[in-house]
DNA sequence: CCTACCGATCGGTAGG
DNA sequence: CCTACCGATCGGTAGG
């Protein structure tokens, strides 16, 4: 049962994501949905708590994702694979709410702000977490980890920026194409 | 010697930057400036070409920091390296103007996006053809191409998003721990 | 969800 | 670079 709320923040993703929340008006929200812009208060109390909704719903998901990898039992190496595998599947099956979280953090109000990137600094916390485990058991170079989880999450973010569904790459193909030259390097 | 014109392409850069093409009214670049948003208009044609002109300089930095580096005849490594140390050199000296050339882009209107899509089309080759020569000289891994250019190129964009001139890491080092990760790994 | 608006602000211009 | 505007559009609301 999709309800009338649900597509409207589904046409909001796909505009805040292609044009920006600033480059998009209540307008062409209400347009995408065969509407008129003063209706489309029924459903929201404002544009900025749209967008809030949507960022948050975006850290939620790779929050979702990585928590329980990082709380299994499985070997660093094995959470390393499943938590790039997890990050590049959060931005491929939710490639709209994936690059508003990436990008229009920016265009949220202070408090909506803060609380979104306390959940960003939990995610960078895990990825740190899960990468020295797996330098202090051995299984990864004693590299900056603090480099190491920027690189990693730097070419994971930017996935957003080229991935298309409708391309010749699968996400597990990314992820385990990235994972092999992450850790074994392309020096001949 | 600033002229008025440098000092309001500076105001537009970092607004763009920080607020976005759309986030940025016209009135702020003017308050930026101490002067009123009329003002601005003997000495740009409109905001859009105010945009355009930012992204081109944006695009055209990172060509020519690119292409003497790869018409020159270092080792296919040595190019790697020099490419590399290029990419983040051009972000981290130009971070305004990197920044609205890797975002904002897509706020520009056809003819000026088609333009400055086919720098970014020249500078992928470039890149392309760097890392293809050190694949046929047997420096690199036989890995797929363009794999391993979205890898590196994503890792070197993303750093716009985290980098600060205050902070612990210089471009230089940046750029050599991301290259010694690329080539040798992290696996033990 | 529509009709019918509102005040504020937008990019931009004419004439000095 | 300012004064003094312009028409268009913005996010949002009252009352059905």
């Amino acid at each position: 049962m999709k309800s009338s709320k649900d597509e409207i923040f589904r046409a909001a993703r796909f505009l805040f994501s292609t044009k920006g929340y600033h480059g998009t008006t209540i307008r062409d929200i209400a347009k995408a949905r065969g509407i008129l812009s003063g209706s489309l208060y029924a459903h929201i109390e404002s544009k900025e708590d749209l967008l809030y909704a949507i960022v948050e719903e975006g850290a939620t998901a790779f929050l979702d994702a990585l928590i329980p990898i990082s709380q299994s039992d499985m070997s660093a190496l094995n959470k390393l694979q499943a938590a790039l595998v997890a990050h590049i599947e959060v931005i491929t099956t939710h490639m709209d709410g994936a690059r508003v979280f990436l990008h229009e953090w920016t265009a949220l109000d202070d408090e909506h702000r803060q609380k979104v990137l306390l959940q960003r600094d939990e995610y960078e916390k895990l990825w740190a977490q899960l990468l020295q485990e797996g330098i202090d058991t051995g299984v990864l170079k004693p590299v900056n980890v603090k480099y190491l989880r920027l690189l990693v999450l730097s070419a994971g973010n930017w996935v957003s920026e080229w991935y298309r569904s409708d391309g010749p790459m699968s996400p597990e193909m990314i992820a385990s194409e990235f994972l092999t030259i992450l850790l074994y390097g392309v020096a001949e």
